[in-house]
RNA sequence: AGGCGGGUAGCUCAGCGGUAGAGCGCUGGCCUUACAAGCCGGAUGUCGCAGGUUCAAGCCCUGUCCCGCCUACCA
């Protein structure tokens, strides 16, 4: 073991064990009949097929990945299963990205060659994410890996939508609908996003046709998009409005098309305290305006192409784009003195959440999914608690959505993706139809059918996941053992797009829900709370954290465009914590991000990403490193058999007691979510208790025990040692697979610490006694020890140490373990253990822990004047405690209406604090013994 | 506009009815033979503001001010 080095390096030892795993099938899940364990799956929320991980992913997959890995070594049959979505229009856009550095279009190429195109492309360079993730160690079992586009998940995916068609509920309408003008497209609600922005309320006024003797002969409009006048098919007043009431019926001439439209009365969209309180009327270009529209059966005017320039109808603003057009008819209006002003107004700007560009509503022929009838069973599955979703808060948006949900527009005008399985004869008769090309025409028997050439919204094929990838609508074996899947652990961003699709979906074709749970993460954003993107240049590459990188690199990688120094600037004002880290990320290996990622608690809507955290947990690896490397140097010849060792020694059932109150935290947190809780536990446990205290208090006896105490020593060295590496590795399974192959283990255990049980409440042994005994012999112990540091003695200078206790009990408790006194407090041979008064030694300073008097002679090494001012702090300190104390105490009430454990402990700690404070007005004597 | 979440140590956050916690940072002392990526100590908070309930309140209630996020048709 000498030859191992003194620090770990996890990028020697993580790519070596994740081949390890894969070798030996360690993340196989069983269908076979014979396996009697019970079933516990997830779903990995499919990667873009063009994705690269970032930091959501390294968050979600490391959560997934910790859940499944705790499960298996539980014992249970465990399917993470993975897979890569198609992406269409991400896709789709990477590819024409492509065609257009070679100068070419899709057009050009034509649907067929194009699709063959993406598919190569998906060759070459899809799904890189996949090695990344493997980076990561996640552990799905990979050669159950699908993707969208797979024959199988076609197959699923046209029953789904002929079933739906079916029963009536997807159908084809034209409507208005969200319009990415550059992707070209039609785009369901939720792949909107508004955005706030700063615009213009703008007022021009529109001409009253006719003879105007009894008032004003026109009427001024309030808009914030001046250029879809072009489109207005109306004016609305409010009815109750007195302004308006002479114009009620009245029409209105267009300055610039050719058209007359009326002023009606609408008091739900007329608000009268806003604007001029006339509203014009656009139905074909904003969604209130075409309910208006409906209600008062008017025009629906069309006047945009589907690239966003405006068409015939626009007349003279023909061609234009819908900025210049805004400029343009604001112009005209002017020249016309029919301009009455403008403000500024904040608007809400719907944006296309896949290239940013303003969306536009527009009239069109799409198709939608009737979202009512299949919401309803969503809402009760939660509501019943079939599903249940975490963080609890979650709950209300999952309703709140479901309980206002549109119906979902799924046709895109895109040529990757599933193409809606509808195909059309010359009469126009619609055949919906599972086999790649129906015979004939459902209706009139007629052959010449065409295919609807839209394909369906990426989260149409998505939303049947959970259990498209378990082989339906066949029912395969693996449908049967692991549907519903357990947990869908995901990022709260997407609850609508896929989660309560999901549910829809998965309760409408499997009849019962797709997961058991809903678990939600939040946002990672950078250290100062600002959501990461390309424009801000603070974007962290999770891989840079893991295999290092100087910074340099990495803010070339998130702004490519800026030059170095500007760019470095604004990372690191984003990372504050990196100025103290050099010049780049120290290699922290995916082990250290891992346990960042879990530290974070689920609750945080924002994960504010500290690379110093990361910095942090990479030294908490290599302190088991180093904690395994001196065990192992004692533990050559040991062996344990998986049982807690009988022990006689104190720390030694102590150490067994605590054992188990960090491994049930640790299965508690994981079970409840909570696994920032579960990994603090361990963390705590192994640095603060095993080894500041377990692992020192050995080395007195590995240096001068009994050999019976050596060896009791040992095998609990090594029994604690191997169960804290088995309850660490669903978080670090890297650094504890390597360790563990190192360490002593009971027969039986098998080829990988994965699967390894996960330690319980048996591996250890609950002491209280212990517990207690430990805790004053520490209290003793730091007593001392601050005695000393406060006096900045050196550890290479002993003190004479002594110690006075009331009880017999805690006298012999103390003389049993006074090797390990004296070896952590370097006193000068075993302390003096003695009753309680007496005396104080004449240059002793004298301290307290749990009623022990601790007695340091200092033997003349005491600053007087340093002494009287510690004293001084601490008196303050104590007397407002005490006082505290007191006053509570004092109060009839409460020392009668709470609970008797709470007063005892008030009383308890009153006397300790009494006895400490005659400790340090003892300590003035002393003082003024040495001046 | 509505809904949700948050305002606790310099920073990032946990705690949610019994004398305020963690990590990082700061600070004093140590190269004590597993680890200086370490060890032993220390300091630091009117727990957003104002009321209320309670023997007891960051924790519950009411109001209020900020800050995020989501939803929504104020043209």
């Amino acid at each position: 073991m000498s030859e191992l080095p003194k620090a770990y390096e996890p990028a020697e030892v993580e790519p070596r064990w994740y081949k390890f795993w894969l070798d030996h099938d360690v993340f196989h899940a069983s269908a076979e009949a014979g396996d009697a364990r019970p079933a516990y799956s997830i779903a990995l929320p499919p990667p873009n097929v063009t994705g690269s991980l970032h930091m959501g992913h390294a968050l979600g997959d490391t959560i997934e990945d910790v859940l499944v890995r705790h499960k298996r070594m539980q014992g249970y049959n465990v399917l993470w299963q993975p897979g890569i979505d198609h992406a269409g229009i991400a896709t789709q856009l990477v590819v024409e990205r492509q065609l257009k550095r070679e100068g070419k279009t899709r057009q050009e190429l034509g649907r067929a060659a194009f699709v063959e195109r993406v598919w190569t492309w998906k060759a070459q360079s899809g799904g890189r994410i996949v090695e990344q993730m493997k980076v990561l160690g996640c552990s799905p079992d990979w050669p159950r890996s699908k993707f969208t586009m797979d024959a199988e998940l076609v197959r699923a995916v046209r029953e789904a939508f002929v079933r739906l068609y079916q029963e009536g509920l997807i159908y084809r309408a034209t409507r208005l609908i969200n319009w990415c003008t550059s992707c070209q497209t039609a785009l369901s609600d939720v792949e909107v996003e508004n955005e706030e922005s700063n615009g213009e309320l703008y007022e021009f006024a529109y001409t009253v046709s006719g003879a105007s003797s009894d008032g004003p002969n026109e009427l001024v409009v309030a808009t914030t998009r001046p250029e879809t006048m072009l489109g207005d098919t109306a004016v609305a007043v409010h009815p109750d409005d007195p302004r308006y009431a002479h114009l009620h019926g009245k029409m209105l001439r267009h300055p610039f098309v050719d058209r007359e439209i009326p002023i009606i009365t609408d008091a739900i969209l007329v608000d009268m305290s806003f604007g001029t309180g006339a509203v014009k009327v656009t139905p074909g270009h904003d969604f209130n305006d075409f309910a208006t529209g409906k209600r008062h059966q008017l025009r629906e005017i069309n006047i945009l192409n589907i690239d966003g320039t405006l068409n015939a109808e626009a007349a003279e603003f023909k061609g234009l784009t819908v900025k210049q057009a805004r400029g343009a008819v604001k112009k005209a209006l002017a020249e016309r003195g029919l301009e009455r002003g403008s403000k500024p107004h904040k608007l809400q700007l719907p944006r296309c959440t896949r290239c940013s560009t303003v969306v536009e509503p527009l009239i069109s022929t799409q198709w939608f999914v009737k979202m009512e009838p299949l919401a309803k069973p969503a809402l009760e599955a939660v509501a019943q608690g079939r599903t249940q979703i975490l963080p609890e808060e979650w709950k209300k948006t999952y309703d709140h959505f479901l309980n206002n949900i549109q119906d979902w527009c799924i046709s895109r005008q895109l040529w990757w993706g599933h193409q809606i399985p509808v195909f059309y004869c010359e009469d126009g008769h619609q055949t919906v139809s599972r086999e790649d090309r129906p015979r004939a025409c459902e209706h009139c028997g007629k052959t010449e059918l065409s295919q609807d050439p839209d394909v369906l919204d990426t989260w149409f094929s998505s939303g049947l996941w959970p259990f498209s990838t378990l082989g339906w609508p066949d029912k395969t074996p693996e449908l049967a053992r692991f549907y519903p899947t357990s947990d869908m652990e995901t990022g709260y961003d997407i609850l609508f797009f896929w989660v309560a699709r999901m549910m829809m979906m998965g309760l409408h074709f499997m009849g019962d829900v797709p997961f058991r749970r809903v678990l939600l993460h939040g946002m990672v954003v950078d250290e100062t709370g600002d959501k990461m993107g390309k424009l801000k240049g603070n974007t962290l590459d999770p891989l840079d954290l893991v295999h290092g990188a100087e910074f340099k690199a990495v803010v070339q990688k998130s702004m490519p465009d800026a030059p170095v120094e500007e760019a470095l600037a604004k990372f690191k004002r984003a990372y504050p914590s990196v100025t103290q880290m050099g010049q780049g990320f120290a290699a922290s290996g995916a082990d250290s991000l891992r346990f960042t990622m879990c530290s974070y608690s689920p609750q945080a809507k924002r994960i504010a990403l500290s690379p110093a955290r990361v910095e942090g947990y990479r030294k908490f690896c290599n302190k088991i490193y180093n904690a395994t490397r001196f065990s192992l140097s004692y533990l050559a010849e040991t062996r344990i058999d998986g049982r807690p060792p009988e022990a006689k020694l104190l720390f030694n059932k102590w150490i067994l007691s605590r054992l188990v109150s960090a491994v049930e935290a640790s299965t508690r947190g994981i079970d409840e979510y909570r696994l920032d809780d579960g990994s603090s536990a361990l963390y705590h446990f192994f640095w603060d208790e095993f080894c500041d205290w377990f692992v020192e208090m050995s080395k007195p006896i590995f240096a001068n025990g009994s050999a019976d105490e050596q060896s009791e020593t040992r095998r609990t060295l090594a029994h604690v040692l191997e169960t804290a590496l088995r309850a660490l590795h669903p978080y670090l399974p890297f650094v504890t697979e390597e360790l563990w192959q190192r360490i002593p283990r009971p027969a039986g255990r098998p080829i990988s610490i994965a699967l390894a049980p996960y330690p319980t409440r048996t591996d250890g042994r609950i002491d209280a006694d212990a517990e207690r005994e430990m805790d004053l012999l520490m209290g003793a112990i730091v007593a001392a020890r601050t005695v000393r540091s406060e006096h900045d003695i050196p550890p290479s200078t002993p003190v004479l140490l002594e110690l006075r206790a009331g009880s017999a009990g805690v006298r012999e408790s103390l003389l049993a373990n006074s090797r390990f006194i004296e070896f952590l407090v370097r006193s000068e041979g075993a302390p003096r253990i003695a009753g309680p008064g007496g005396e104080r030694p004449r240059g002793a300073v004298a301290s307290s822990a749990g009623g022990i008097e601790v007695l340091v002679h200092l033997r003349g090494l005491v600053d007087p004047a340093k002494e009287k001012e510690r004293i001084d702090r601490q008196l303050k300190k104590v007397d407002k405690d005490i006082d505290v104390m007191k006053k509570r105490l004092a109060n009839s009430k409460f020392t009668e209406s709470a609970p008797p454990e709470v007063v005892a402990e008030a009383r308890a700690q009153l006397d300790t604090l009494s006895t400490k404070r005659q400790h340090l007005v003892d300590g003035e004597a002393l003082i003024a013994e040495l001046s």
